[in-house]
DNA sequence: CTGAAAGCGCTTACAG
DNA sequence: CTGAAAGCGCTTACAG
């Protein structure tokens, strides 16, 4: 069965197309009883306006584009939630695009995107991106792009983070508040920059203190799909090879959560022995035993804050006001659990 | 920077629309010079054909639409990881809609996905959807609609599904083979087909093996954020009311996950005092001590093979072949682990 | 209050 | 081998 289109609503009514569409949208120069007997036949026949039509003289799509670095994730499939549920809220639609951490993908996508002529577009960029010119483009194409939690401070657009080295500075200092004496830490890939901040927040924590820095300490996780494998396998080093350590930073939950399946494993006591303090608070965190003490990353806010952020700039640009681009940095807190002490 | 249309390059080029357009396409009835010509100047302009255009006048989008009833979630988030994977492969963009279970919600983003025009539409449904108009509205349409794992079997169309009575009753029948005598079960929403199956073959076999049913033995799960908890609340509950009971199947690994550790807690062995089976075999199962026996449920194949059954039937329909609907069914698997007795 | 007309940017059957 | 023309289904400035 063929789609309703406004020509034969106007030829069954035996009045014109104008006329049909403007009815439709209320147009205040259409007479009530115009409107009444077009919204009525819209209604029976089940009229849907044609999107393809409508795009095509509007020269929008109420569709906008996100490409994130992994869908199977628990961060990031809250991301997701929280930009989903904006969208529903303001009418636009979402095309899903995982980059793999690939930045090859990634431009591939983005231009994708572009021939689709999504609206805008929201990214979290791959760990391996390193040249920006597929996002410039997207910029200059005068098409709002926000990108969120994986950014490049380079580029001259709207972001949603958190403070990763603040927030690495609160984990930090809560370890040596509790009495810490000499702190490892469990940090991410080499060229992912939350990892290289949440590093960065971990050395400033220990020089305020006046604390050595000591690189032995610094475990390197992949923090891939065996995440939790590489936890254990850098607990067990840590306590062979450091005795002395008594508190660990550790730069994700999953990780941080197969570091105290290692130590539970070796008879280390958490927190006695060593206390462990983790990133992101995934759900699993606080009902583990010990519980988890973790670094909240709101997930769900950021989606959240991104898309607001998005459509602002949208609603901008729509009205020719002047497109503001900003910084938004969302808050996180220590949660406080059973893997540190009081 | 406005876009490039054809007529721009026709303009430069001091040739037609239709021979740009015929050219980029690589139509056998232009001349080499013509084509090399055109896909120069395309390529120098960075001209990307207008997708509005191209489907007002093609009547296709190469856009795909997905509900789902949630995201965050491990099974779900891999159904659409496999979606994604093979949806970019064949040059299909997916809109991705979450029902949040809610029947209203669903029925809303199907004509939301039908005004957007899309080419094919893949659900997975919501429990408290009963009825199905809003998806027989798609079907009646024209436009393919694949249905996976929370399907509706009344509707006539294509479905990828698990045989969760068969897991079921293979997971129980594991109980039973490894000397369980009395077996309980935990089991999900009582509105959920899939909980209901699982229930089924929970029934089955015990009746296969002779062994009572006893509904006093089945507690039921909500299944929704507090999965965890709902697991260490009944297997609580379970141990005080039934010190009978060897043997638990139960529903979904998360809740498996949540009474493995009420068990620990309480002093329970596992699998010396209580066997148990959980389902899903989420990737914290095979990590957790002790390890967890499950049923491997296929979500990345899954959402593979829902693509492909769409993509089927969209080239089928463009051929004007028959459409021919199918109800694929994977395979699921026992995965023996600590958690039962050899 | 209603309608004719132009046009968004393509594709394709047809003519030459 | 090339191009003129029609048309996909809308929206909107304009005329009446």
């Amino acid at each position: 069965m063929s789609q309703v289109t406004l020509l034969q609503i106007a030829d069954k009514l035996k009045i014109s197309v104008s006329t049909v569409s403007k009815a439709l949208k209320d147009y205040p120069d259409v007479s009530e009883k115009t409107k009444a007997l077009v919204k009525e036949l819209a209604t029976t026949l089940n009229y849907k306006p044609n999107a393809f039509a409508v795009n095509l003289r509007t020269k929008e799509s109420k569709t906008i584009g996100l490409i994130i670095p992994a869908i199977v994730h628990h961060f990031f499939s809250n991301v997701i939630k929280g930009i989903l549920t904006q969208a529903e809220k303001k009418g636009y639609l979402v095309i899903i695009l995982q980059s793999n951490e690939s930045y090859e993908l990634e431009k591939k996508q983005i231009d994708l995107l572009l021939r689709q002529r999504v609206d805008g577009i929201l990214i979290s960029i791959a760990n391996s991106t390193r040249n920006f010119g597929h996002l410039s483009d997207v910029l200059s194409q005068g098409k709002p792009l926000v990108m969120f939690d994986k950014i490049a401070k380079i580029l001259e657009c709207s972001k949603v983070v958190i403070d990763d080295r603040k927030a690495a500075r609160d984990a930090t200092q809560h370890l040596i508040d509790t009495g810490c004496k000499r702190i490892a830490h469990f940090r991410g890939p080499l060229l992912s920059q939350n990892s290289i901040d949440r590093f960065i927040g971990y050395r400033e924590a220990l020089e305020n203190n006046n604390y050595v820095y000591d690189s032995d300490l610094v475990y390197i996780c992949e923090c891939g799909d065996s995440s939790f494998e590489e936890g254990k396998i850098n607990a067990k080093k840590l306590v062979q090879k450091h005795k002395d350590v008594d508190g660990v930073f550790i730069n994700t939950d999953l990780v941080a959560i197969g570091a105290l399946t290692a130590f539970s494993e070796m008879g280390v006591r958490v927190p006695d022995d060593i206390s462990v303090v983790g990133f992101s608070n995934w759900f699993m965190s606080s009902v583990i035993s010990p519980s988890l003490t973790t670094i909240n990353q709101p997930g769900y806010k950021i989606g959240k804050a991104a898309f607001k952020q998005l459509y602002t700039e949208l609603k901008q640009r729509k009205n020719n006001l002047p497109v503001v681009h900003k910084k938004i940095t969302l808050n996180t807190e220590l949660i406080k659990r059973a893997s540190t002490k009081v």
